[in-house]
Formats: structure tokens, sequence, C-alpha cells
DNA sequence: ACCTGAACACCGTTCAAGT
DNA sequence: ACCTGAACACCGTTCAAGT
């Protein structure tokens, strides 16, 4: 009897690991979970993982890429809510993956594939929040300052839950002053030029 | 001739080891320099660190602890300075520590060692920053949500040094939000009983 | 108390081989 | 293409022994 003959479809045992890997690496953190025991609790062999994901942080990278997707998913459904219902959306969302991006931030400074993958996904929602402010009548100058704000925000949320006490009340701060500033434009500015921003900074 | 018998001063010894560790730890990462390599640079045996340290993320503890005491001293003499150049000194500071500071974050996950020692800090700086404010007249609720931004802030410079063009943008965003919230005020409240502020402290 | 050299258990990745 | 079992080089920590 053969036992390395493919018993399920290849894209089953995929979703196999990865879900199997969510699980480990949420419970008992990267470095708590090794590949042998990780390959155990599935019942395949320890190269079967590597032959699949390559190594650990492509199978993090994977299993991260499968999480946002769903909720790019969701998101796409709040087009018409406001900028305080969405932040509050974002961040409960961002809660509820706060283990998997802190895995992600611990090894940025020792994987450089890691790295390059987060940085990427950072630019990509910098310019995505950037558009969605401007939409919404935002100038230039607040939406950079608007934006890197919040990520900076979002960023504090996942590497210290312990304040989450403070969370709302920051969130609102934040909602707040961007709601009030955009109220006070009066309309999208069709002047680029104009330093009608309360904020004045060098230009981008 | 005894090869084991002390040469140097144990003091000695000891921030020989940590400014070895330091030079590594930002030049290579954490994982990138393992403990024989580090006491090879040195010229120790690799057991002599554990004899100090007991352990790699103890010695990483002591390094960072020791750096912070040069930042403590240093930032004494500002007591005078205004809020926003405070923060200013802040800001240049932690961005000096930044590699560091992520190398701890890194570890925070998988040590509960460095974890616990890491939410101390935290914790205190929290509490200083807030008297720091109140005796400036910022209200207690002020004071939770100035610090708690202003913290969260300074999380997302070290996780993202990448962003370094908007950091001014978004501290003078934040240095002028709670100046004017401050001048607002009209003076400090002396009702220390009154539940404007939702957060409890326990006292240090 | 301070330090060495050697051993230990473990890790992620790779290799040769099977189907 | 998919999968196994065994080997590989490396890691941080520990142990017995020296001074």
């Amino acid at each position: 009897m053969p036992r390395n003959k493919r018993e399920v479809a290849p894209d089953v045992k995929r979703a196999e690991i990865l879900a199997a890997a969510l699980e480990a690496f949420c419970c008992r953190g990267y470095e708590g979970t090794s590949m042998a025991s990780l390959a155990e609790s599935i019942g395949v062999s320890q190269n079967t993982i590597s032959w699949y994901f390559t190594n650990k942080d492509r199978l993090l990278i994977a299993l991260v890429e499968a999480q946002l997707q769903v909720a790019r998913a969701e998101y796409s459904r709040l087009q018409a809510s406001s900028i305080s219902d969405r932040l509050q959306w974002i961040l409960t969302y961002i809660q509820g993956l706060g283990p998997l991006i802190n895995i992600v931030h611990g090894r940025v400074p020792a994987s450089q594939e890691v790295r390059a993958w987060h940085d990427g996904l950072h630019q990509r929602i910098l310019i995505f929040f950037r558009a969605q402010l401007m939409e919404r009548g935002a100038t230039p100058a607040q939406a950079d300052v608007f934006t890197q704000s919040a990520l900076f925000v979002f960023e504090g949320i996942v590497t210290h839950p312990q304040d989450l006490v403070n969370v709302e009340k920051v969130m609102y701060f934040l909602a707040s002053s961007v709601e009030s500033a955009l109220g006070a434009n009066g309309g999208p500015s069709d002047d680029p030029g104009h330093e009608s921003s309360s904020i004045h900074l060098p230009g981008t």
C-alpha cells in the first residue's frame, strides 16, 4: 500500500495546512509552533509543508493573504457608510487579525521576504485610504496626514491590545478631527496649489 | 597558564558584552546574531554570556535598559521646554532607538519575559506622560486620550521608519491639537474625584 | 564567583528516493 | 506533480569540570 499517494486534491490539502497553521500560530505563536509539530498535527510529512509553501515565512504570508481576501470582500460592502463607521469596522477587523499582524511584524526584522510583502501591503493600504479620503473632499495635504495618522494608530492598537480601553476614545478623537476638517473645507478644492489645509506642510 | 582566570573586572566584561551585543543586534538583527558568533566576537566562551545574562532575551532587556538610562538623563534637562519641543526630542530619540525597540517588539510574542518587561515599561511611560500633561493643565480625560494617541503614533514611527517623510506632519498635527485643547481649558481642574476620566490607573 | 569545552535537544531546510 | 524518511547544519541552553 503506497503511503505517499495523494488521497485528497492538492488545493484541499493546501487549505488544510493553512487552517492548521492559523490555529497553531495564533495559539502557540510563530516560534512556538515547529514545522515538525505542525506537520504531525495534520498527519503529513514535514517536507509536505515545504513542498506547498517552500518555507515557514511564505506559509505565514499565504496565511495572512487568505485572511485579507475575506476582509476585502466584507469591506467592499461599506462603500456608502460614514468615515467613522468605516473606521469602526476597520478597528474591529484589525483587532480580530491582531495576533496574526503581530506575528508578521515580529518576522519583519528577521525575514526580508516578510518585510517586502509587509511593506507592499502597507503601501497599498495607504494609497487606498488616501483615495477614499480625497473622494470625500479632503485636500491632498489633509489626506496625507490623516491616512498616516490613522495607520499609526492602527499599528498602536495592534501592538498594544492591552490598552483597548483607550482605543475608542483615540478613534473618536481621530475620526471627529478628520470629519470636522473635511466639513470645514466647504467642498473639494479644485485648486491643488492652494494652501487651504489648516496644516501647513512641505509639499509632497 | 590558566585560561579561565578573569583578566578584567566583571563589570567591565559585562559592559564589553553589552557593547558587542548592541552592535551585533543593530547590524545583523536579533535572530541574525547567534550566541556563538557573539561570544567569538568578544573572545569569550559561549557560556560566559549565559553566566552574565542567563539567556538571550535577558541580554536584550539589559541592553535596552542601559540605553534607556542614558536617555532618561538627557530628557530630565528638558523640564522647562514646551510640549512640542519635548515631543520633538522624543521623536529624534525614538528614531535613534528604533532598531532596538523593533527587536523588543519582535520578541514580545515569543518571550513572556520580554513581554512582561515591555508592558511594564509601557505602563510607566504612560503614567509619566499623563502626569506631565496634567501638570500643564490637561483634564484627566484629555490626558488619557493624548498620551494614548502619542504612544500609538510613536509605535507607528518605530515600526514604519520608511514613512519618515510624514512623521513631522503627524507630529505637528498631534502637538497643535493638544496645545490648542489645553489652551481652551482656561486652567487646571482641582476636582480629582470628578468622573471625567473613565480610566482608573493603579499608582506606581 | 567566574569561566571553559563539550554535550544536549531542538530547529527549519534539503536531498535522494519513491509513486 | 506530489510526498516520504532521513540527513544536515545550526541554534540556545545546560552540565561537569576547572580556577
